[in-house]
DNA sequence: TCTGGGGTCCTATTCCTA
DNA sequence: TCTGTAGGAATAGGACCC
């Protein structure tokens, strides 16, 4: 990784002038391989996401945001605002494929790539010019190899900084609204003396960090542009919205974004979260529904070599209020009937609310170790925790839905009982498929089997019939 | 208009311990 | 033994990103 220095003025966390980072953006990706896979679709306003009630969009086309829709907006407003629409379910494997191609293009520039998300990536092109060209040239020659060899259009935005470079993609990219669909540049450079003017004029709520809630903060202290940000006393802004935050946007209003592009970046959580078709009021169901998460959740756990410490549970009622309840372990697992034993305990301990209906029901592990260290664990699950706060004992409950060795046993018992199994049905799956083998909790009419990623993953399909519970 | 899923990061609060 | 205090860790919630 390139150390950081001081930028041309010599002010600290000032980038350095000769650093050249490229932001590489696909335009309306999903919607993009949509077409590409069914060319009847070329020309329509195609939406992929979720279309039962719940949904969102994921990505749409351009002829579909000339009627306003936008990605994360409800299925239900873009339905109303383009009734004759396409909706097509997102599937994930085929966007993934494609990024993968993208992201070979990205490897033959620079090793130096830090992906975003599947569409997106940022690129230090800075060692590749003597090999390559300068960086405009390398910009346009990735949206070349691009257009000819994954039959996609992206923009390209360059600049020494990811925050220019960022911003700068954006500003290339095609316009769509109701007067019709503009093609933008496609490539845009920022050079170091242009930026503050480039920068200046963008509302504030194009900085990274600024979202609905500062945006507003900020709207109560006059503050449109990110120029008015930069004129603000640093002591006004760190008052308004925290000394981390205030700082950080300060620093981005001027210019001054050291952050570098890291390639690697290992993840510190894995989990799964679902929004039912309907509110559910069965704990039963709701336990079964849990246990699939955190199967799901464990699998990729080991698939990744890694063991957690804390195991945390989400759920989101049907007033759309939420709460979380985590648990932090002495020593990490990964065997999925310890992790399921903390997370029953954790979803029984909010049982008392559950009559209200749920809407969502999440699982995430994080506090990750290896798992092939030595596990170590002396943990007695007592009483139920009385109060939600501090490092109290964890709460207990019976590890739902598991049956076999280790069934009731502490956390402990259960990692070093359960995890010859758990390594016997990982190798079924990896032969045999993923629904191949699992807790004999998931199998039958209820169809609770493990999704895959991707799977539902911008809202539910349409309602099922109404859970039994609820009577 | 009524809000998905998978994440990261930050802050405030609470508890434990010295 | 009790009380006050301070720091660290755990927990909960929220904002934000794509």
């Amino acid at each position: 990784m390139a150390p950081e220095r001081a930028g041309p003025g010599g002010r600290p966390g000032s980038p350095p002038a000769d650093r050249v980072i490229l932001h590489v953006d696909m335009d309306a990706f999903f919607a993009s391989v949509e077409v590409l896979d069914d060319p009847r679709l070329a020309g329509l306003p195609v939406i992929v996401g979720g279309a039962g009630p719940r949904g969102v969009v994921a990505a749409c086309t351009y002829e579909a945001r000339m009627f306003g829709v936008h990605s994360a907006m409800p299925s239900s407003v873009a339905r109303r605002l383009c009734p004759r629409a396409v909706f097509v379910d997102g599937r994930f494997h085929r966007y993934t494929e494609e990024s993968r191609k993208l992201h070979d293009i990205f490897e033959d520039v620079t090793p130096l790539v830090e992906g975003i998300s599947l569409d997106e990536a940022f690129l230090d092109v800075t060692g590749s010019q003597h090999l390559l060209g300068d960086g405009p040239a390398i910009a346009a020659a990735i949206r070349h190899r691009v257009a000819e060899e994954l039959r996609l259009n992206c923009s390209v935005g360059m600049g020494r900084s990811k925050l220019i470079a960022k911003l700068a993609s954006k500003a290339a990219k095609p316009v769509a609204d109701r007067t019709g669909i503009r093609p933008g540049p496609g490539v845009i450079v920022v050079r170091p003396d242009e930026e503050l003017a480039f920068l200046h004029p963008l509302p504030v709520r194009a900085l990274w960090g600024v979202g609905p809630v500062t945006g507003k903060r900020l709207d109560a202290l006059g503050v449109t542009t990110v120029g008015d940000l930069a004129a603000l006393p640093p002591g006004v802004l760190e008052h308004a919205l925290g000394a981390s935050l205030g700082a950080h946007l300060g620093a981005l209003s001027r210019g001054d974004d050291p952050r570098p592009v890291e390639p690697v970046q290992e993840a510190k959580s894995i989990g799964h979260e679902e929004t039912f078709p309907s509110d559910l009021w069965d704990p039963a169901v709701l336990h079964g529904h849990l246990m699939r998460m955190v199967d799901a959740s464990a699998t990729l756990l080991r698939r990744s070599g890694l063991a957690a410490r804390t195991v945390t549970v989400k759920v989101r009622f049907g007033d759309f209020t939420m709460v979380t309840r985590s648990h932090s372990l002495t020593a990490p697992v990964d065997a999925t009937p310890a992790v399921a034993a903390v997370a029953t305990a954790l979803l029984d301990s909010v049982s008392a609310s559950l009559d209200q209906g749920v809407r969502l029901l999440g699982v995430s592990l994080s506090g990750f170790g290896r798992s092939d260290q030595g596990i170590q664990l002396s943990l007695d699950l007592g009483p139920v925790d009385a109060h939600p706060g501090g490092g109290g004992s964890p709460p207990s409950a019976p590890p739902g839905g598991q049956s076999g060795p280790g069934a009731g046993d502490d956390v402990e018992g259960l990692q070093r009982s359960w995890a010859p199994v758990t390594a016997a049905v990982d190798a079924i799956r990896e032969r045999y498929g993923g629904s191949s083998v699992g807790p004999a909790s998931l199998v039958g009419p209820d169809g609770l089997r493990i999704r895959r990623r991707g799977e539902a993953q911008w809202g539910p399909g349409a309602p099922g019939p109404p859970d039994p519970g609820r009577a």
